[in-house]
DNA sequence: TCTGGCAACTTAACACCGTTAAGTCTATAC
DNA sequence: GTATAGACTTAACGGTGTTAAGTTGCCAGA
C-alpha cells in the first residue's frame, strides 16, 4: 500500500536522523546528509516531513518519551521514603541528560525559534514529566516531608535546578577543576532541603 | 597609523555585530550582514578577526564584563545581611539574563563546539563572576548564616540554579500558565535555604 | 622619478545549508 | 490505449562561513 511504504520510508528517515543526531550532533544534522544516508534525494524528505523543524520535533517527542520511560520506572519503584524518591527522580533526570546529550540539546536547549510551531499536544506530553515530580512532591506535602506549596511550582523549581546543572555540564561551562558529580549531588540535595519544613520550633525537642 | 585605522574598523565591526546580535538574535547574525552594514565586503572582517567564533568570543567577553559590572555594584552595596546580599546577587544575575537574552545566549547557552578554542584568559574573567558569589557565601559561612562548604562549590550550585531558571525562561520551556517571577523567586529562595545551617537542635529553644 | 613592496580591500569561488518549482517516470484505472 | 496519480529527482534560489587570488593605492628606497 502507498501509505505503508510511506510509513516505512518515514521511519527510515527518522531512524537515520536519530542516528546522525547522536553520532554527529544537532549542529551537523542536515536534510541533505539524511537523504544521502538513505539513498534518496533531499527533497524526498519533504514529502514526509513539512520541514526540518517538524522532523526535529518528532525526535524531541521521542526524547521526551524516552525520558518519561526512565522517570516512570523510578517513579514506580517505591518502598523508600518520599524524599528519597524525589531525589531518585532528580538523579534519573540528570543521568538521562548526561547520557543523551544530543537528545537533551534538542529537547531543552534549542533556541525557541526552532520550536515556534511546536504542537500543543506535544507540549502536553513534555509536561507529564514535570507532573511526576509534582506528584511525588504532593505526596511529600501530605507526609509533612515538604512544605505546602503549589506542586507544579515546586516541580518547576526543582526541574529548573536540574536543568541548570545538566545544561552547564553539557555545554562545558563549569570550571575544569570542579568535581561535576559533587555539583550535581549538592544541587539535588540543596534544592530538596530548601523545600523541607522549618524545624526550628520542632515540638519534640 | 595603520594600527589605529585597524582598531577603528575593528571597533566598527564589533559595534555592528553587537547591534545586529541584539536586534536580530544570534541565529541571524552573519558575517555578510555585518559587512553589508558597515559597507565592506565580508572578507574584510577576516582581516580583523580570525573567524566568526573569534568575533563572537569578543562579544561574549563584553557580555561577561557587563554582567560583572552589574554584579559588582550589587556586591559593593552593603549595609544588609549576608543572606540578603547573596539573594541580591542572584536577582541581579537573573535580571541581567532576562534583560540581555542575546548576550546571555552566546555567554551561557551556545553549544560548546563554538567555544572549543575560547581562550583560557577569558574563562578566567568569567570565573570572576562566580567568585563574587563564592566570596559572599564565605562571609556567610563565617557569620554562621550558611553551612561550611567549599565556597566555589556552593557558588557553582547557586549559579547553576540561577542559570537553569534563566535559560528555561529564555528558551520558553516553562508552562505558559506558570508565573515566571514566582519560579524565579522560589528558585533563589529555596537554594539559599538549602545552604542554611540545620536549626533542629537550636540551643536557644 | 621610477620601482618594489606592502597594506587594505574586493572578487570569485568552494562547499555547504533549507527549501521550492518543475519535471520525470511508472504503475494502475478506466 | 490513454489519463491520472504517486513517488521521486533535477535544477534552482538565496543564504551561510571561509579561502585563494587579484586589485588598488600609497609610501620608501634607489
Amino acid at each position: 500500500m502507498a501509505q505503508e511504504s510511506e510509513n516505512a520510508l518515514q521511519r527510515k528517515i527518522l531512524d537515520t536522523a536519530r542516528r546522525l543526531l547522536i553520532s554527529d550532533g544537532y549542529a551537523h544534522l542536515s536534510m541533505r546528509k539524511i537523504a544521502k544516508e538513505i539513498g534518496y534525494s533531499a527533497t524526498t524528505i519533504y514529502l514526509h516531513f513539512k520541514n526540518k523543524d517538524q522532523l526535529v520535533h518528532t525526535l524531541i517527542e521521542e526524547g521526551v518519551s524516552r525520558l518519561h520511560g526512565r522517570l516512570l520506572s523510578r517513579f514506580n519503584q517505591d518502598g523508600e521514603g518520599v524524599r528519597k524518591r524525589l531525589q531518585n527522580l532528580c538523579t534519573e533526570y540528570v543521568i538521562f541528560g548526561l547520557n543523551n546529550p544530543e537528545y537533551y540539546e534538542i529537547m531543552y536547549m534549542l533556541h525557541p525559534e526552532r520550536l515556534a510551531r511546536y504542537p500543543a499536544d506535544k507540549y502536553r506530553r513534555a509536561r507529564k514529566n514535570l507532573e511526576l515530580l509534582a506528584c511525588v512532591y504532593q505526596e511529600g506535602v501530605e507526609g509533612k516531608v515538604f512544605q505546602r506549596l503549589d506542586p507544579m511550582l515546586a516541580a518547576s523549581v526543582i526541574w529548573s535546578n536540574m536543568h541548570g546543572v545538566v545544561s552547564l555540564v553539557l555545554s562545558k561551562r563549569f570550571d575544569a577543576g570542579l568535581d561535576k558529580d559533587r555539583v550535581i549531588g549538592e544541587s539535588i540535595e540543596r534544592v530538596l532541603r530548601g523545600f523541607e519544613p522549618e524545624k526550628r520550633k520542632s515540638s519534640y525537642l
